[in-house]
RNA sequence: GGUCCCAUCGUCUAGUGGUUUAGGACGUCGGCCUCUCACGCCGGUAACACGGGUUCGAAUCCCGUUGGGAUCACCA
């Protein structure tokens, strides 16, 4: 059985968006699932367009996502020797020829067509004129007439296309450069590519591929076309659908398997599994499953998506991920002991690692002030004296522990006779500042008992003061 | 307009001729739990685009219609 060898190209002229990534993983996944290769190649023939900004943003979008390559980054830029042989070998062998038509005359050509019939075709004036070399000369391919190109499609089954269809597309550009079709046909067999998973929007590029592959003598690779993800009104995304780019979400406080995951389940099903570790969709991935028809990207899932995967990584790693987002508040906090247990009384409550930063703030600042609504609610004259008295049966208790905590309130509410949730209330806020917070003996074995007694002591200056 | 692709709840999907009163997830609605907010749990809502065939039998196969999408560059 041969080696998979697949190939996320990109053209690095803005930031990898999620439609990218998602073909990028297709691959990736294809590869590591198959012990194949996964190759990386950056399609920057177009030098107007590509920036190396965009090439850094890409490389830092693959990383934060995990994915990483075994061959490249392979510049296309840096191999226009290799294209220019490849270009002279179909001129020689006749499957090529220069051509002279201006850019003008062709939009000429073009507006009429798409004015009458509606079909865009070069009309092969040049053709056979056997034109040598010339200064702004162009070499377009000589496409067969007659016949078909069928593209078995591991995903779509097989596409016919009448070769009458297909024109003589330019394979290189008046000022030497190779064209698109042309550098990923001969990228793709220099590299040994034989599986190529790429967006829908490919499908007609790739008989035109088809025949170059045929005129250079070379295996023709395996496609896979996967749908498009569209935006929430049924179009191709783009900006206007809101984020699109992967490090946004990095920034929004999402996970990167969170982002994995719901990309692949975005047009790719194993059963009724929604949840799946990066391991296990190394494991389970495979082409088959991919669905045929476009999905619509869809904020909401994904950020289920990310809450599951918020509860089911285990604290310490969400430490990582969550220590740049506290740094951003002011907020050094350290991996260890204390920051897991911060934790354990968020990854409940937090569908992202934003909000998990949010809420975690006030174990870490002690001079907050209390947020209007829970002053006015609970730091009413009346509540004083229980605090007074809390504050004292808390100074003698020593544990500390969750569980020793749910004791002495229980004795506190027989000696009080009130109920829990006037006690609890009025505490969490004098704790915490707010009116909500993960449950109040989490949080105060958090705190601890000398933050618990000066933030007590504090709310009740702060409500004598009133 | 030409060419090509697609079509199951609002969304992502399971389903590959009978086991289906079409299943799951997100969303949404109601309830339970409860110290707040969540989590969790229970329940409801909601789909095979339409029309013809084929077949004893069709969401599943075929044809047409309609609808949506992609693409038509000296961009990739």
């Amino acid at each position: 059985m041969k080696k998979i060898v697949t190939r996320f190209p990109p053209s690095p002229s803005g930031y990898l968006h999620v439609g990218g990534a998602r073909t990028a993983l297709f691959n990736w996944l294809y590869a590591r699932r198959m012990k194949g290769t996964f190759v990386l190649r950056i399609e920057d023939t177009d030098v107007r367009r590509s920036t190396t900004a965009s090439v850094d943003a890409i490389f830092e979008a693959l990383e934060w996502l995990g994915i990483d390559w075994d061959e490249g980054p392979f510049y296309q830029s840096k191999r226009f020797d290799i294209y220019k042989e490849y270009i002279q070998k179909l001129l020689d062998s006749g499957h090529a020829y220069y051509c002279t038509c201006s850019p003008e005359q062709l939009e000429v050509m073009r507006k009429t067509a798409m004015a009458t019939d509606g079909k865009v075709k070069y009309d092969g004036t040049c053709r056979e004129k056997g034109l040598g070399k010339t200064e702004n000369a162009v070499v377009r391919f000589k496409a067969p007439l007659t016949g078909t190109t069928v593209l078995h499609d591991v995903i779509k089954k097989n596409i016919v296309f009448q070769n009458s269809e297909l024109d003589d597309f330019i394979i290189q550009r008046s000022d030497g450069t190779p064209t698109y079709n042309l550098a990923v046909v001969v990228d793709d067999i220099t590299m040994g590519i034989n599986t190529v998973i790429r967006g829908d929007d490919h499908v007609s590029n790739t008989p035109k591929q088809i025949l170059l592959y045929k005129a250079l003598g070379s295996p023709v690779p395996d496609f896979g076309h996967v749908p498009m993800v569209l935006g929430k009104d049924r179009s191709r995304l783009s900006k206007r659908h809101g984020a699109m780019s992967v490090t946004a979400y990095r920034d929004m406080g999402y996970l990167p398997d969170a982002v994995l995951n719901y990309l692949v389940r975005l047009g790719w099903s194993f059963g009724d599994q929604e949840f799946f570790t990066k391991a296990e969709l190394i494991e389970k991935f495979n082409l088959e499953n991919i669905g045929r028809s476009a999905g619509v990207f869809d904020k909401d899932k994904l950020l289920a998506l990310n809450a599951d995967h918020i509860k089911a990584t285990p604290p310490d790693q969400l430490a990582k991920h969550l220590i740049p987002f506290l740094k951003e508040r002011g907020v050094n906090a350290e991996e260890g002991e204390f920051l897991e247990s911060v934790i354990k009384t968020l990854n409940k409550r937090s569908k992202t690692l934003l909000e998990m930063a949010e809420g975690a703030i006030f174990y870490y600042v002690d001079d907050f002030s209390y947020e209007e609504k829970a002053a006015k609610l609970f730091f009413k004259p009346g509540v004083l004296d229980m605090l007074k008295l809390l504050t004292e049966q808390l100074e003698q208790t020593e544990d500390f522990s969750e569980k020793n905590l749910e004791t002495v309130f229980e004795s506190f509410i027989e000696t009080t006779g009130l109920k829990f949730g006037k006690i609890a209330q009025p505490l969490r806020s004098a704790l915490t500042g707010k009116t909500v917070s993960p449950g109040i003996f989490e949080v105060l074995e958090v705190l601890g008992k000398d933050r618990t007694i000066s933030r007590l002591n504090k709310a009740v200056q702060f409500i004598m003061s009133k």
